[in-house]
DNA sequence: TTGTATGCGTTATCAC
DNA sequence: GTGATAACGCATACAA
């Protein structure tokens, strides 16, 4: 098949120098208008596009934003990842979408660095993490001129980078209020508590709790973040002679697995149980899950960030900050009516 | 922030050549114990990784397989990409995952060319294609040697692809002969009809509908390929007198809307409709939605595009031909108990 | 305005 | 076994 043109090929259609035809494509002026269209016209016929890859070996920047992606699997990263793409694309900015490996070794599942340092080699002029990274330390070796933005998750030993996340104490605080006002105070909560993410949410159900002058209700149980954690939670939680009446989880997934516990529960005769869940993710809105969740507006999220990302000023001013969002309550079935 | 090192950088500091140094990272032998040894402590104090990108620039191709994923969306085509990834990765072959970006120009959705040939450039040793692009035409520019394999999705004139996907025929045969198996006569199809894909399903419902001697009953609705497609879809079939008794969408995602429609015409009194779903995604299987649903054998596509991809020999053996996998029947509950 | 030379980080081809 | 040099595709400082 025939090989991807270069600039060398364009040039000499057109009968030019290769550094005329390179001035073509990178700056705006300096070429007569007839020699610039000899060149355009004879990219196009050869179907010519820049190497971006090598104008970034050369160049030492690209001229791409590149968004590396933490978890291929949650819905509500890959959304964020997707809405961030293209807000970016309406200011006309480039990007580069990839997704970093996670490998298991002897049962501790790690994030390869060869999968952060390929995006990285690939010399961004910006760089969007989606989702919490455990070990930041690789992005330690960008120019100091390269904004990083983490969103979703907070800037562990970054001290340049900028976070946009949305407030997990006012999330949380926003479900145990909406438990509270439909009479419940048994509300317990269920998920994870091996990352900053998890234990700030976990943190902002306490807080909650308190401040509604539940303390004495307060009941955490530890779960995987995935379905069947959720329902193994919520099982053990159900068995109790003090059972809950609410269970707020990590996220949906977890929320879903105690949809399941719950909905056996209520089969066996026993009063139903409200669950909600956290990040408000797609299948969250189905008509047969309906489950009231917390939104962390997503587009806010990804407008923030392409902000950020594409304007200099506002990327020094933030700078080792972070940029907190409002979360917003849905309500949904799960927390109505009885399941 | 620290530069990232060079080959210069690990030389210098081991007191040798460039290209001496360049030896011991491509070559396993060729340089002298002693010397080796000098050069990989050298890189290990610095951190040094070879820029791999840089590398394909000068060999005109790299050491990793390209994997380029259609739809950041769908829970299918994610899975299968991460499936694919990890698969590779026990072989010992690096790969690099990145997301086409579609964008909208006057109301027609169309995937950014370069966002293709970004991939393209960095030189992959192989490309994985994880999902159904409108348009392969840039994927002509690579060399001969350089396998292409179509994940789930057919050929769209790639002459010399291989592709990897279930048998959809059989696969709407399962479910048809599952329903008729269940004393269902009308049964309906729900789906788009804009894709090969998607033509290629509904061809299989009308196959299997008359294989059963079912050809009167035949009712096909177009849906756009979202929840609120299938809603719709199902709407406007179930308002007719001669409603069907069971219906199959196109994939899950649709089938999510017609269960909504389905619960809400239950809710009015009307015999419960069966529904049944195409991908097996992992919401399918949530207590809540438990949707039958055919399982396209996701680690199988997996397994084999990664064999095809590593073993030079069954890759020239498959070269432009088309590789069936047997779908599955998950039952559940949406075609079991009423809903 | 146009052409030439140099280098980004790497590997391949030579000499030595 | 080792080291200098060219080249991959491109951009830029410089000279013409």
């Amino acid at each position: 098949m025939a090989k991807r043109p270069t600039i060398r090929d364009v040039a000499e259609a057109a009968g030019v120098s290769k550094s005329l035809a390179a001035m073509v494509f990178s700056s705006e002026a300096g070429v007569s208008a007839d020699r610039r269209d000899k060149v355009l016209a004879a990219a196009k016929k050869l179907g010519y596009t820049p190497n971006q890859w090598a104008r970034s070996l050369r160049s030492g920047s690209g001229s791409f934003v590149g968004i590396l992606l933490n978890d291929l699997h949650n819905p509500l990263l890959t959304e964020i990842a997707d809405l961030t793409r293209n807000a970016l694309l309406e200011k006309g900015q480039q990007s580069f979408v990839s997704a970093v490996v996670i490998s298991e070794k002897n049962g501790k599942r790690f994030v390869e660095p060869s999968s952060i340092h390929s995006l990285l080699d690939l010399k961004p002029k910006g760089l969007v993490v989606v989702g919490g990274l455990p070990d930041l330390k690789p992005f330690k070796t960008l120019p100091e001129d390269v904004p990083v933005i983490i969103a979703t998750a907070p800037a562990a030993g970054l001290p340049n980078a900028t976070v946009v996340r949305s407030d997990d104490d006012k999330g949380l605080w926003l479900l145990v209020d909406h438990l509270v006002d439909l009479g419940h105070k048994r509300i317990a909560y269920v998920g994870p508590d091996d990352s900053p993410n998890s234990i700030a949410r976990m943190s902002g159900y306490k807080k909650a709790m308190l401040d509604r002058g539940l303390e004495k209700y307060i009941v955490t149980q530890v779960a995987e973040r995935n379905e069947a954690g959720g329902y193994a939670a919520a099982k053990l939680l159900l068995q109790d002679k003090n059972a809950p009446t609410a269970i707020i989880g990590f996220n949906d997934n977890i929320a879903f697995g105690v949809q399941g516990a719950v909905s056996e529960h209520a089969k066996a005769g026993m009063t139903p149980v409200a669950v909600a869940g956290y990040d408000n993710t797609y299948v969250a809105d189905l008509a047969r899950v309906s489950l009231t969740s917390i939104e962390q507006e997503k587009e806010a999220i990804a407008m923030k960030v392409s902000e950020l990302i594409t304007n200099p000023r506002v990327a020094a001013e933030y700078r080792g900050r972070e940029i907190t969002l409002l979360p917003r309550l849905v309500v949904r079935n799960s927390t109505l009516k009885p399941s």
